[in-house]
This record gives C-alpha cells, sequence and structure tokens, in this order.
DNA sequence: ATTATATATGAATGTATGTTCATGTATTGA
DNA sequence: TCAATACATGAACATACATTCATATATAAT
C-alpha cells in the first residue's frame, strides 16, 4: 500500500494533467519550446490564465522557463512528463 | 495539438488520479480483488466515501465490480490504470 | 523619459469536488 | 417475517480550483 505522504503527492502531480487547458498546454509544449503568448494561442487561452497554469506546472517541476529578453520560453522538464502524457492519450484514443 | 474533446477525456482520466483517496484505492486494487469494506479499511476511508469513489472510477471504466452474493468484489480494469500509478510513483520516488 | 510589449500576480467569483450523514436496496440468516 | 450485513445513493456543506479583470514588473524601442 502506498503511504500517505506519498499518496498526497501522487495526487499533486496527477492534478497537474487533471485539467484540459493545461493539458493543452502540455501538448503545446511537446512540440517543443514555446514562448507564453504562443502557447497561450495554441491553447486558445488566455495569457493570463496561461501563466497562471504555467506557474503551477513550474512549481511542479514538470515545465521550465527559460527568460530571453522580455519573453520567456518554456519547455517540459522531465521525461515522466512526457510519457504519462503518452499513456493517457493512447488509453483514452484506444482503451 | 490535442483536440478540444480529448482533451476534456483526458482530464476526466487524470482526474481520476488527481486525489489522494482514490489513489489509496487504486494502490490496494494493485494488491490484487477487494471487496468495499476492505479496500475503505486498506485505504482508511469511510465506506461511503470508498463507494462514492469506487462509481466514479467504475463510470471511467478504470476498475470493475463482481457481485458475489451481497459483497462486491472490486479490481483493476486496465493495464494503462497499472502503467500510470507506476510511472507517477517512479517520478515522485527518483524524479 | 515615455511608450509599448511580454509576462506575472492578486483579488474576486463561479463552479466543481470530497466527505459526511442519513437513508435506501439487496442479500443472507434466524 | 424480522433483523443483520454489505454496499449504494442523495443531499448538504466545506473546500479547492479555474478563469477573469485589473494591475504590476521587466525589458525593449522611440
Amino acid at each position: 500500500m502506498i503511504k500517505d505522504p506519498d499518496a498526497a503527492e501522487l495526487a499533486e502531480l496527477f492534478s497537474a494533467f487533471s485539467d484540459a487547458s493545461r493539458l493543452k498546454i502540455i501538448s503545446a509544449l511537446v512540440e517543443g519550446e514555446k514562448n507564453v503568448s504562443d502557447i497561450a494561442q495554441s491553447a486558445g487561452l488566455s495569457e493570463s490564465a496561461t501563466s497562471h497554469h504555467l506557474r503551477g506546472l513550474r512549481q511542479l517541476k514538470l515545465v521550465r522557463g527559460r527568460k530571453e529578453g522580455r519573453q520567456v520560453f518554456y519547455s517540459l522538464l522531465d521525461d515522466h512528463v512526457h510519457e504519462l502524457y503518452r499513456i493517457g492519450k493512447e488509453h483514452i484514443l484506444h482503451g
């Protein structure tokens, strides 16, 4: 059995994937590094909402931001992110 | 880019994993088929809360219930469930 | 210096969600 | 038939969460 603190941490991780907007952000980043406005546009979100979500993903260390001038380029930080996304997608497509 | 309906469905899937109680239920079921009270006890939840969660997991086709007398034995229904759980756990342990 | 652009942040608000408590239903045993 | 057990369900409540709007900060351009 999983221990309580691990369950809580794991729940936090999966919560990152539990929202359609964040999944669209992740999906956009699967294509490669992008700045915030491009992410927002790809995902069909306001820049504010996008920024809020990116903060959350950053805090969970699922994405990183690289500042270049006044833009910030985000990218996926961890292979597990890719893998969870891929398996989840596989599940809903032919599950 | 992921399409809107897929994003919604994927979010729904990951939402199942986004709660510590449900993760404990899933963790209990990784050990094998269990009836509701055993699941509740393993997970440290009330039977009512457990039942509510199991209904959600059932609707998402992540678990199945096999009725035997007045007990219902639940089990994980899909390999993807195992795999998502495993990768997530791997991530938080050595990520 | 002023203005414009890119991103971040905080407060506010509506909505979703988890748990509890009370009750319902089905099955078993006396 | 009556009581007991195992599970399910609905309503209610409290909390968490996503988005919007307004505003702030930082960098660049004029």
